[in-house]
DNA sequence: TCCACGTTATGACGTCTGTCATACTATGAC
DNA sequence: GTCATAGTATGACAGACGTCATAACGTGGA
């Protein structure tokens, strides 16, 4: 149920999606959504935002076993070599969660503000950890993890705009060698 | 009244932002909107997008103004600037109108996003036009651009949730040497 | 004065939202 | 059997949404 309401948030958005939606996209029953989330739409879509950001820190933990010489610049790859994937497998209706809840409640004080930072944190924590195994400083580690996610977020937002995969190819070519 | 509406876009997204609340932001009367907008909030919205498309676009025509010897890491420094200067001096709570509409409407089939697309392009267009006047070959400053843009929305949607500009200190710290 | 037209005012429509209240069914303990 | 409890099923609520229909208003020309 938190999984369908992450994938209906990104495509359209907080405001956008439903509490029935989503529970008409899980086939669940109607009565199952108040009984299992007392705390209303803000626990559900908080939820499925701590998922996104679980998700995210755990596909960023997979990147050592996919290469015998971690890089950074490699590791960025990997970041974006999913998105690649999943818009050209799936087409471009669905975005990244986080963003989709920083364009919507970033600006106000909703309390799942709280699960929106939270989720980045989390991805950006992971991303650091990666770096400092490829025995950079932390301080270092940090801003780097800062530089990859912005430039992956920017990049996946012009990408389903323009529905195109170029955007995506182009951060990682041209944002490789600075990496090293 | 388009003015009032890429605000409140920017602050809450397009599906959470009402016309009634456009028009109250306004000062309008109710009973203008329908007829200064015939087509409805599609309308409203897709005009509040190019409008912001074109004020981008001509921030990135002034940076020849602000210095003497233009290059690519100063405009990218340019472009950040204005948020930073953004979020000091009037808080995180409105963000990039085109991250907003991409957020919410990118995934379904909105006519609107044919003015999200144009926006992003017209701003797109300019960055590449500055680059190029710096004698960069065209397809070159198209890349570069692209990369400017994702790392700079990225960011924007980084700093606004940590409700810190650190992150936009720290891309134009970070991607500057690369530009050159 | 009269009409026409651009603009504003207001009320209502149907639909959707999130939430709540209530009743029902199952399962398991004793 | 009896009872409590977890889970499910509906229905209704008040409010907001976008849109439409209609009427009133102001101003300029004939």
């Amino acid at each position: 149920m938190v999984y369908s309401a992450a994938q209906l948030v990104r495509s359209r958005g907080v405001a956008a999606t439903g509490v029935r939606d989503v529970v008409a996209h899980a086939n669940a029953p109607r009565g199952s959504f108040q009984h299992y989330f007392p705390g209303g739409k803000d626990q559900l879509v908080g939820e499925a935002l701590i998922w996104s950001g679980d998700f995210a820190a755990g596909w960023a933990a997979e990147y050592p076993a996919t290469t015998r010489r971690p890089t950074p610049a490699g590791l960025f790859a990997h970041l974006v070599r999913q998105w690649r994937d999943e818009f050209t497998t799936r087409g471009f209706e669905r975005g990244c969660p986080v963003m989709a809840g920083s364009a919507d409640l970033a600006g106000g004080d909703s309390p799942v503000n709280d699960q929106v930072r939270a989720a980045l944190a989390r991805w950006h924590r992971a991303v650091t950890d990666q770096l400092v195994r490829m025995d950079l400083p932390r301080h270092r580690a940090r801003r780097l993890a800062t530089l990859m996610i912005s430039t992956l977020e920017g990049a996946i937002m012009t990408a389903r705009i323009q529905r195109s995969v170029t955007p995506l190819t182009t951060v990682v070519r041209e944002l490789g060698p600075l990496l090293g």
